[in-house]
DNA sequence: TTGTAAGCGTTATCAA
DNA sequence: TTGATAACGCTTACAA
C-alpha cells in the first residue's frame, strides 16, 4: 500500500495541494474550517509527510548525525543516550556512524555527509585520525560541528570534554598517595588531546612528588583486547617494580585486571589500579575498581544541546561555546594503601 | 558554502544534466570519454549527490530505521556493531531511535517512519508494548521488518532470537544442580515472548527436579535500578530460603549483587547467581558471574542480513527465514556448588 | 551517445 | 482565504 500524499488529500477534500500544506503547517492565512477539515482526513488516513520531499524543498534535513568510534562503550552509549534525548525533544533524527578507530572509515562517513544529508554533526574522532581535512571540508559546506570528548583542537568550534589535564593528574596523585612508586600509564593516542592532556596530568603529578617520568611505564592501546592484555603482561614482567597502573581507557582497566590476575600479582596488594570509566558495575569487580568517572550522559547532552542552538538559529559555532564538565574520581578498593586491607571483606561498601 | 549539484556540473562540462547524472551512475550509454570528463571534474569539486533529492526521485531511501529499547545495554551495543556493520556494507545509513521502554515512545516513532524514511526496519520491542497495531501499520505501508531478541510474534515475518526456553531451562537446571533448592526468577516482562519463554524453562526445569513452582519467587524489573535492587532485598528477606537467582535480564544480576552485598549474604556461599548477560568483564565480578551470554553480534547481523535480502530482492520476508541462534552457558565461581570453595582464590581462572 | 522534459512530494511565491 | 505554478536536485522515458 503506496503511503498517502497531499494529492490525495487535496482530492479528497476538493482543495489545492498548496492549501491542504499550509493547513497542515498550521499557516495563519488558512481558515480554522478547513484547517479542521484537512486534518481530521490527514488523521483518519494516517497521513505522514514524506520527509524527503519535505527536506528537498526547505534544504533542511531534519537529521543530525552521530560520529563515534564505538558504540559497544559505555561511555558513548551513555553520551548517544544524551544526544538523542534532545534530538527527539527537537524533532530531530539521528543517524549513527561508527568509525572504530579508523580514520578510512571517518573519511569515507565525511564524503557521505557532505550534501546536506544532516543539518549538523556531533563527533568523537578516531584515535588514528591525524588528519582532519575532511572535517574542515564539512564546516566549509556549512555543516555545524560540535566535538565531545575526543576533539579536533584547532577546528574553531565547540567542544565538550572533560577537564582531562586535572583527572589524569588526580588518578596519579591518588596512586601515589596510596604509596606507588612506579606508576604504569595506559594512554590514549597521543594523536588524541584527551590523550596528551591526561598524559600531561600523570607528567606532572609525577614530577610534583619529586617522581622520574619514565617512558617505558607508557603503553598504548592495541587492536584487541588479547593483544592488551599481552603487552601488560609483559611489561609488569619486564618491570617488576611496577606497583600502579593508570589506566586512560576503560577497556584498559579490564585488561590490567586480567593481566595481574594471569601472573598472580593481587590487586590492590601488588598492583593498585585506577581507570577512567563509565562502567556501572566497577563497584561490583573483584576487588571494586577506583575509578575516574566522566559524566557522560551530560557530555552528550550538552554537547547536542550546543548544537541544536546553532541548527535553530541558523548561526556558526563558537569556540566560546565550548564546555568543560567534571569527572570524578570515585575511591574503591582496587587502590586501597593499607596492605592488611589487601582483600576487603565481601560485605563492605 | 553551497554544495555542488548536477547543474553546475552541467553548465561547466557544457553538457545535459541527465548526461552528467547518467556519466555518474555509470550508464552503458554514456561514452567512456565523457565518463572521465564527469568523474574528473565532479572529484575534483567533490560532488556528493543531494542524498534527499535521489531518494524522492527513486523511492529509496538508502536508510534503515533501528527501534531497541536501550542503547547503554551491551547486549544493544553489541547487536547494533552486527548491524551496522551489514549497512555500511549495502551502502546505508542507519537512524536510531531509542523507545526507553516506553509504548508512547514507540508509537510515536512508528509515525514518523510511516512515510519512507526507512527501507526497512530492525526491532526490538520495549516491554510496555502489548498492542502491536503501529508496527503492523508500517508494514501495511510496504516497510519491510525484520525483529530481533524483543519480538512481536504474531507478525508474519522474520525474527532473529535465541534458544530462550532451552537458556531458562539450562539457567534454572544448572542452579538446581549446584544444589540450590528456592530459586529467584527475575523474569522479563511477560508481554514479550522472550519473557514468556524464559519462564516457561525455568518452569519446565523446576518441574523436570520436582521442585514446585512458586509464583512468590518471581519478580519483575522495575523502573530504576535503585528500585530492584530494593525490591530484590525485601523479597530475600520474607524468602530467608531462596538459595538461587536466575536473572533473566543482565542489569538484575547486578542487582541481585547489590542486595546480596547489602544484606551480607555471600555468593556463593548463601545465594547462587546466574544472569543473562554480555558484559564481558563477568569474569571479573566478585565473585565472577555465571552467565547464560547471548550472540548479540551475530543476531544484529543476521538480522539485518534478512532485512538486506528482502530490501535488495524487493521481496517481502518470510517468517521462514526466522533465525534461533545458541545461547552460550558459561560457568563461573558466582554458582560454585562446593561451600568449601565459596571463595575461589584470587589467581583461579 | 546525448538532450529534453516530466516527475518524485513538498513548500514558497504570486495572483486571484 | 485559496489556487496555480515554480522550484528543490535528481532520475528516467522518450526524442533526436
Amino acid at each position: 500500500m503506496k503511503p498517502i500524499n497531499l494529492k490525495k488529500l487535496a482530492q479528497e477534500l476538493d482543495l489545492s495541494v498548496a492549501t491542504v500544506s499550509r493547513a497542515l503547517n498550521d499557516r495563519y492565512d488558512i481558515s480554522q474550517a478547513t484547517k479542521d477539515r484537512v486534518r481530521a482526513l490527514a488523521n483518519k488516513l494516517n497521513y505522514e509527510p514524506n520527509p524527503y520531499a519535505s527536506s528537498l524543498r526547505r534544504q533542511k534535513s531534519k537529521t543530525i548525525g552521530v560520529v563515534i568510534p564505538e558504540v559497544a562503550n559505555h561511555f558513548f552509549s551513555l553520551a548517544i543516550n544524551g544526544i538523542e534525548e534532545v534530538a527527539r525533544s527537537n524533532n530531530y533524527h539521528v543517524l549513527i556512524y561508527l568509525t572504530h578507530e579508523d580514520y578510512q572509515r571517518e573519511l569515507a562517513m565525511a564524503r557521505l555527509l557532505a550534501s546536506g544529508r544532516v543539518d549538523g554533526l556531533l563527533v568523537s574522532v578516531a584515535s588514528e585520525s591525524a588528519d582532519f581535512a575532511h572535517l574542515e571540508f564539512l564546516r566549509e559546506r556549512g555543516i555545524p560541528i560540535v566535538f565531545f570528548d575526543r576533539v579536533y583542537d584547532e577546528m574553531p568550534t565547540a567542544k565538550v570534554t572533560t577537564d582531562d589535564f586535572e583527572s589524569g593528574y588526580k588518578a596519579t596523585r591518588h596512586l601515589l598517595e596510596a604509596g606507588c612508586r612506579h606508576i604504569l600509564h595506559l594512554a590514549v593516542s597521543q594523536n588524541l588531546s584527551i590523550g596528551r592532556r591526561r598524559m600531561e596530568g600523570y607528567v606532572q603529578a609525577l614530577a610534583d612528588a619529586g617522581r622520574p617520568y619514565e617512558e617505558s611505564l607508557v603503553l598504548l592501546a592495541r587492536e584487541t583486547k588479547q593483544q592488551d592484555v599481552i603487552q601488560i603482561q609483559q611489561l609488569l614482567e619486564a618491570h617488576p617494580e611496577v606497583d600502579g597502573i593508570f589506566a586512560s581507557v576503560e577497556s584498559q582497566a579490564m585488561s590490567s585486571y586480567e593481566a595481574c590476575r594471569n601472573l598472580g600479582r593481587s590487586i590492590p596488594g601488588d598492583i593498585k589500579i585506577i581507570g577512567f570509566s563509565n562502567l556501572e558495575i566497577a563497584a561490583l569487580l573483584d576487588p571494586p575498581l577506583t575509578t575516574i568517572t566522566q559524566p557522560a550522559y551530560s557530555i552528550g547532552k550538552e554537547a547536542a544541546k550546543i548544537l541544536f542552538l546553532a541548527i535553530s538559529k541558523n548561526r556558526v559555532i563558537s569556540p566560546t561555546q565550548s564546555l568543560v564538565l567534571k569527572s570524578e574520581l570515585v575511591v574503591r578498593a582496587s587502590t586501597l594503601p593499607a596492605p592488611q586491607a589487601a582483600r576487603p571483606a565481601y560485605t563492605l561498601t
